[in-house]
DNA sequence: ACCTGAACACCGTTCAAGT
DNA sequence: ACCTGAACACCGTTCAAGT
């Protein structure tokens, strides 16, 4: 940040890939992805548009880089002492950090699979490690992993799809809510009036809390069938 | 409604909002997202572009009939009777099964929460009643229904945003991974070495396991506690 | 009431040319 | 090697006009 007049070369230092994604990034992040043009961002980098061209193909290839660039300033944490239940979380949490720091961007963070592929390297083998430890087979593993992903994805999603704020989409759900018949959908009245007033915190961890009990519980339930087979439990 | 007065052209009957939501949608199924245009849409329909203006005001207003036409095909199946984890399964999978209808859709399906919102009453309604009888607090049940739309979200979105087929992001990044030097990423070897080969159907319904498992365990530890607060449990 | 057509302000991208 | 500028084929949308 805190580019003003006073620039280091008023003669401009020669445009690169580099400079290119970090005008987009900005560009992204204060006006949001219909901001991005290949025609504003020149203007941003004071060049023509077809400048560009030159140092990255297409615009797609803008997009990518922009998810990529984001993608690696995920650090892992590798808390390897912690529970596992702590490992997981801290993963998911790093993760949902990257899409908190750039809402804009969301959208294709969770999208372009192709461009996050490195980092999901890292992702995948901490939550692997983490899942194995629980007891996990390979295959529940893999899911459990793709779970808290998923989670993560479209959890993220609905923090910006949202109106403003809140996460989930109760906000708007209740202001429809009331212009229903009463005698309709009983269940969320009962929900949402005993929620009424009281202040909800993100349900970001509560969702990871509920599946991590789950795994928990499958876990557990593997062990037991692994232990005593055909002969019955005796634990 | 309106009959043929005025100008039929060459046999066709009046444009309405529901011949262009049609139109469009197919456009969307058929040929993607990108093909969706004013100009394309009108030469589908045979029309001058600006006939469409008319009947819906831009072009967001056809994404969100489009978006509002899909979520009411959503019937949410009312199966009162059964366990309280197949009554979420069933919910669960009629929504992915829009989401796997209009794939080219998807992204708008997952984030326009707004023209979701109608059908948003019924699908949560759905599962808060099932929630509910599985004996989860009003807050806990929000939470875990919103978990629930948001798992489905994520895996839809991954469905997608995979290169081809298969769910999940495992094929490029098993690709990738034999890119790396063989002793990285070690938990991730190890399972992918036990997978191979074996083929993997669709992970939603693991998914969805793994989660009811955690719902369940929740409910039962919070009806632990409701029963012996603090004298100790003695079950 | 319903549709047309020209016009405007944008896009992404190609290609030839300038230094 | 790096950048410019004109040109092309598209966009969404406004506005005045036609029936």
């Amino acid at each position: 940040m805190g580019d003003k007049i006073g620039r280091p070369k008023a003669g401009q230092e020669p445009l690169n890939r580099e400079r290119i994604l970090a005008a987009a990034l900005r560009l992204v992040d204060e006006h949001g992805m219909e901001a991005l043009s290949m025609r504003r961002l020149a203007a941003e980098l004071k060049v023509d548009p077809m400048a560009i061209y030159y140092h990255l193909p297409n615009k797609r290839a803008i997009l990518a880089g922009l998810v990529e660039r984001v993608f690696a300033e995920l650090r892992v944490p590798s808390a390897k002492n912690k529970a596992w239940q702590d490992r997981v979380r801290a993963v998911a949490r790093a993760y949902h950090g990257l899409a908190k720091a750039h809402p804009n961007l969301v959208l294709y963070l969770v999208t372009d699979r192709e461009s996050a592929a490195v980092a999901a390297l890292e992702l995948n083998e901490a939550l692997y490690e983490a899942l194995a430890e629980a007891g996990l087979s390979p295959r529940m593993i893999m899911r459990a992993s793709d779970l808290v992903v998923d989670y993560v994805n479209g959890f993220a999603l609905a923090e910006v799809s949202g109106p403003v704020g809140q996460p989930g989409e109760w906000r708007e759900l209740l202001a429809l809510l009331n212009e229903q018949p009463p005698e309709q959908f009983p269940a969320l009245r009962h929900v949402f009036g005993s929620l009424a007033g009281k202040d909800l915190a993100s349900g970001f961890g509560t969702g990871l809390d509920i599946i991590l009990a789950g795994i928990a519980a499958i876990a557990a339930n593997a062990n037991k069938e692994r232990v005593s087979p055909e002969e019955g439990n005796r634990g």
